[in-house]
DNA sequence: CAACAAGTGTAACACAGGTTACATTATTTT
DNA sequence: AAAATAATGTAACCTGTGTTACACTTGTTG
């Protein structure tokens, strides 16, 4: 595990606390499709991710939801820490969008790293930061933006972060994220397709050149 | 100033981080409508509310604009602090709603206090906590709430923390803040009157029964 | 292989809310 | 007081997108 530890993290933290970790910390292999935290759940751990995604959805009591963004390598859940800290429920959903590594960090400890690794604490504000800007681009989205941009932006966005111009999706997945209908969306991919932009097939959509 | 400081930070922080704050701190008195920071302004300084309520908004470049949320007494900018620290730039834009009175604090302090007080961490990471609450909720009523709802619930909100029922703002600027047009909350205003559940006037709306 | 389920294509319609245009009333400026 | 400006009221219209309904295709299961 330090191996893989020291790949992704060896440049943000000092050595001590890689060292910390690699105690403390527990590997984790997570399948695609696997719920790591549901609405109302207490957080116990922290996660810091090795490789893989993790999407986090914001749901309502309606059953409405929404794709909020995406955890990737190097990222940790910044909502977890202070949800720990302030023992309140989680208010997300995180999914292993695909297989996922990841290291999990008890409570107590990251706590006591805050005080004592400053790597630590500005890794955590970072994080912190990094988060805050990507709900930023979430409200961007869907308070500026038409549903067949916020389409497109989905396309890309998923295309870029599991590196593949294939987007492995129905269209009701699709629809379940951008929070609209089934039918919208297979309107908008059609009007792409005959755009010469996508490729649609059963299961997945082939992106050409969305830009 | 340590005086109102103690009054409305005396049970979070410890005696020697209020003296360090009093020492440091500047106190300033904000007219309303006063402009604390501006999208792409590089931030220098973190504001600790004594009073009053600012408004944080988020603009794109085509003049779009959408409330985000208010700060009020006891609340920081969580965004201040990374901004500082990883030398961006601000990503909202932030106006005093009301007469307010805060405290600033220079960069260079925070970073210091992070490590030494272990109040101090534990405000700015509980009002990271807050802001990314109200960052949902926003991002709640834009993609579940029809403009009907987000209405009520935004002359809720503002009659909460100005404590009057009397909502002293235009049909354009609620429309700004809600990012619509101005005859569309005019049209909305007018059937919430018809249903009694406000009175319209000239530059103010008056609340009866919303809830 | 029949039956079924899942995924997609498409038409027809409904409606919220954005747009344009103009009138009316209140307030400020000259 | 006249003129200009700001705020509001309202009608008529347009568009994006949500809804319903149904056909068709593909893969799966008994």
């Amino acid at each position: 595990m330090l191996e893989e530890l020291r790949t992704h993290y060896g440049a943000i933290f000092e050595e001590a606390l890689l060292q910390e970790i690699n105690q403390v910390g527990t590997f984790k292999d997570i399948p695609e499709g696997f719920k790591l935290m549901e609405i109302g759940e207490y957080v116990r751990v922290m996660p810091l991710l090795i490789s893989g995604a993790i999407k986090i959805m914001r749901d309502d009591d309606d059953g409405d939801e929404l794709l909020l963004y995406f955890l990737e390598k190097g990222d940790t859940c910044a909502m977890t820490m202070t949800c720990c800290i302030g023992q309140t429920r989680s208010e997300i959903r995180a999914i292993a969008e695909i297989d996922t590594k990841l290291i999990m960090i008890p409570v107590q400890k990251m706590e006591e790293w805050t005080g004592k690794y400053r790597s630590w604490r500005n890794f955590v504000f970072q994080s912190y930061h990094d988060r805050m800007t990507e709900m930023l681009e979430t409200i961007d989205s869907i308070a500026f933006l038409n549903m067949d941009q916020r389409l497109v932006k989905y396309l890309q966005d998923k295309a870029n972060f599991t590196e593949d111009n294939v987007i492995h999706s129905t269209h009701q997945e699709i629809a379940y994220e951008l929070h609209t209908s089934r039918v919208v969306i297979s309107r908008l991919l059609k009007k792409l397709e005959s755009l010469g932009k996508i490729e649609l097939h059963r299961n997945n959509i082939k992106i050409l050149e969305l830009s």
